[in-house]
DNA sequence: TTGTACGCGTTATCAC
DNA sequence: GTGATAACGCGTACAA
């Protein structure tokens, strides 16, 4: 099974194949046997234990690795270690910019402090993310950051009581306490709620997906009513489902149409991105591609389409959460052993002109909406 | 996922606390003496190999797995076998839904072969491209996908040389020969040149990013020339980069206009979809929110803001693209040793209100337009 | 049918 | 300064 690439001999041959020779990847011994030294050196120059070689030596061994075009086997490392520097990131839906967003923050932030994120995609399938969760076990990582839907309690216990730390980002999780970073919903809901009020909307649909165990989303409704309640306003909540939105929507034209018989002007609040989108798309067969005089509309999450469609938004620090994310994990990595902390991010209000100004008289009559 | 708890003569005790002691996860050393038994009954157990095993001890082994909860390490094992189902997944920019898409597809069968995609995000950096593909050797993957912007043939040379097989998608690397699968898009090119001369528009304006080192837009652009030429149809190219768009998109407005003057009835065709949103959302700027009127737009990519904004799109199949991507993959670790395969699948023409029939004065002077 | 011993590529320990 | 050698967790001849 030796090697020795090419020997002195045979000069000049295979010189456009620096490695070994077939396939095989150079080890440390390969390299060991090059330099003419025991693999404890190179293993001492990998870690960067320079300064306890001597000069020649050093040379010797840059010399091998570049020939070789030796990279050190990150698998065999881990399993000595007892670290290999994957963590686990397990996100419900990259269809959603919102994961993506929060994917770059954590990305930047495990490049930055030597990471590499193994990077698990639900596909808003619960199973996949139970088998994901186990494939993450068996590939040892070292913490893991979560993103999920059906995710519970006792899938992530086998993290916690295995001495892994979990980050939650966006949602909590039933029954386990541990770091988690998200979005101010609270805050953010209460903002955006007074804008459409001081705008001069006075019936407010806020509409949601089901929130069935998604800890953000019931906050998010939670803060809606207590806004609306403590703004003396007029407001309610709409369920959508949106893998069958159909019931809903047809609901959410009653709303309106009563709404407006009322007299109401009425400004919709979208939970977030994927339903915007959804209601969106539903106004404009509706209304016409003139739907934005028709009828406000506003939402958390800054959508790519949002300016094209001059929708007002709140945009959540998506990458400030990966980023602490990676922190929290990374603080725990380091034997850090205080009590589970939570992150709120705050949010911004982007004003476009969806929401601008309801004036009823102005921007009723002259649209052939309805 | 019942773990019977532990022992009988410890009723109750730790009974929250399967994992083998203290946080170090169980290995199969742990099961061998749970189960009073050697590794290797462990090992076949885990490989299949049942029926060589007596029943009882079959049975002892999994009341042992389960009551440590024993998962087996991959590293360890890749360490070991040589391979450890792991495949890079390199992609140029998640915040194109193009590549979450064919990432869908990806996943779906890797899960399905077995293999586990490690993803590299390079968020449009090349040297991330760089440091990305270093630390797929370093994992010691057992082949790469690579969709990429700024890789050259020396980056990829490392894996072809170490016998590691690489599967190009969308767009081919010049000096590397190897697997690639994409969209067929001459045909894609063709089909939506015509559809906008079928419906009576002649004056065709295509818009792309540089072409520097990006196989698909330069084929795309080169197709759309053709087909204009061999249909004696009027149309030219305008390139912009995304980074610094103003003046490209000052000149489309020359372009526009001087159409316009000319009577021609104008049609945008973009390259892809970040460059059908950026050029959407300056239409929607210059022509007010009834920009569809005024002027018409096809992309390829079809966006998920295209239904909202009515836009004709040519939709790629990239979920087939992932997935026969991993299959060719496949193929190759399984040791086929066939010459370099291209796949070019065909994309799909969704015809919506864009550009649909351009009978001149209808359109143009109800609306408010310019 | 079951157990033993060795090696995968690396790091840690302890000699020299 | 430097280099053998023993683990890490697992798979696999080979022996029993």
């Amino acid at each position: 099974m030796t090697n020795k690439s090419n020997d002195p001999d045979h000069p000049g041959t295979e010189a456009h194949r620096p490695r070994s020779f077939a396939g095989r990847p150079a080890t440390i011994t390969d390299v060991a046997r090059e330099a003419g030294t025991g693999k404890t050196s190179i293993s001492r120059y990998l870690n960067g234990e320079t300064g306890v070689l001597s000069r020649d030596l050093l040379g010797r061994i840059e010399a091998a690795i570049a020939k070789l075009d030796y990279r050190p086997n990150q698998m065999a490392r881990g399993l000595k270690r007892g670290r290999n520097r994957l963590i686990g990131m397990l996100l419900a839906d990259l269809t959603n910019p919102y994961s993506v967003e929060v994917l770059q923050g954590v990305e930047a932030a495990c490049h930055a402090l030597g990471y590499m994120p193994l990077i698990c995609h639900a596909a808003n399938e619960v199973d996949m993310e139970r088998r994901y969760l186990q494939l993450l076990t068996t590939y040892r990582v070292e913490g893991v950051i979560v993103n999920a839907l059906g995710v519970k309690e006792e899938l992530l216990q086998g993290f916690t009581h295995g001495g892994i730390p979990v980050v939650l980002v966006d949602r909590t999780v039933e029954g386990i306490v541990t770091d988690m970073v998200g979005l101010d919903n609270p805050a953010a809901v209460a903002l955006a709620t007074r804008h459409l009020v001081d705008e001069g909307f006075d019936e407010l649909l806020f509409i949601v997906q089901p929130v069935t165990h998604v800890s953000s989303r019931r906050l998010r409704e939670a803060a809606f009513r207590e806004t609306v309640a403590s703004l003396r306003a007029s407001g309610s909540t709409l369920v959508i489902d949106l893998a069958s939105a159909a019931s809903a929507l047809a609901e959410l034209d009653e709303r309106i149409d009563a709404a407006r018989a009322a007299g109401k002007r009425v400004a919709l609040f979208a939970a977030n991105g994927p339903v915007a989108l959804r209601v969106a798309v539903h106004l404009k067969e509706r209304f016409g591609t003139n739907w934005q005089a028709s009828v406000a509309l506003l939402a958390i999450d800054d959508s790519e389409w949002a300016q094209l469609a001059g929708m007002t938004a709140v945009r959540q620090p998506t990458y400030e959460i990966g980023r602490r994310a990676v922190e929290f994990l990374h603080e725990r990595l380091g034997g850090a052993a205080m009590p589970a902390r939570e992150c709120l991010l705050p949010g911004e209000l982007i004003v476009r002109g969806s929401t601008h100004c309801a004036v009823p008289e102005q921007a009723q009559l002259p649209s052939q909406g309805l």
